[in-house]
DNA sequence: AAGAAATAGTTGAGGACGCAATTATATACA
DNA sequence: TGTATATAATTGCGTCCTCAACTATTTCTT
């Protein structure tokens, strides 16, 4: 096989990434830890805010949630447990749960969202130029796109 | 609290962030399967193999690799039962463990190490132009820095 | 319309990791 | 020098997640 090493530039970015990546996820959930949230919870419940009804069908709340089918039962438990969303069944098809944020989830949501923002901008945004805002977000654009066309 | 909102292109790229960046590394992972390796044993054996002697002690290699000293510990006990790694006590400090690259480790890792910059390459560093390269590791770099002066 | 295949969700088992407690060694200070 | 503190590593326990197996429903095929 031809292998391409890659130059010290492209080692020097996908070091950078693979080190730096996973270090601002962990520091923006430290933040979220006041509010009794971790970071895959607050993905969950923006997920259902934004949705039409605020609800979604678990597989699809799966898929955006990059967990599997049994992974969002078990973090479902959890959000249950602390009355920030429901889970019922669907009428037009019997296979389906809906999960719907409630009231308190709203609420909660809405508390954290603006210390979440500060945090993701002290550790990430405000300290990238608009270049490299752009570059970020075309950047991880193009390799979603050619991960969905697998 | 004065809270500053994300713009639609900062959205944009926090979001691009977030969503893509656990399915390369999953990606990147599913690719090392079949060496019998993940993600977190091939970047141990990488950092093992630059190291003087190819060993360093188990908190250093604990931190450059984001795990707790118990989480390396228990990674160790993988590699070191694939035969990949040797654990030795210091002679200076009798506190420190070496983890040490053996042989065979070093083979495996020379097996899958073109496999894997291929895949590192089909995944993301081919995607990108060279501005976006050079944003890539600017960022991060900065990010780094950021939280390594909390 | 009936059986086969696909889809949605849950459960049990097991893996990986963090936290807190524990042990062992080294360093600081008094 | 002797005690207090700091550092290194491991272990028990709990959490979160995946995989494989299973159940329930729907859709496809003929």
């Amino acid at each position: 096989m031809a292998t391409r090493w890659l130059t010290t530039q492209e080692m020097a970015a996908w070091r950078a990434f693979v080190l730096t990546a996973g270090d601002v996820i962990r520091a923006i959930e430290r933040d979220l830890q006041p509010f009794d949230l971790d970071f895959g919870d607050y993905q969950l419940l923006v997920m259902l805010s934004e949705a039409p009804d605020q609800r979604v069908r678990m597989c699809d709340l799966a898929d955006s949630l990059r967990l599997t089918r049994s992974g969002l039962t078990r973090r479902m438990d959890g959000v249950l447990k602390k009355k920030l969303v429901t889970r019922t069944q669907s009428t037009k098809d019997g296979r389906v749960a809906l999960a719907q944020i409630t009231p308190k989830g709203m609420e909660v949501l809405k508390n954290a969202a603006p210390h979440h923002l500060n945090s993701v901008r002290a550790h990430m945004i405000d300290l990238l130029s608009p270049s490299e805002i752009k570059s970020f977000t075309s950047a991880f654009t193009k390799i979603a796109d050619k991960l969905s066309e697998e």
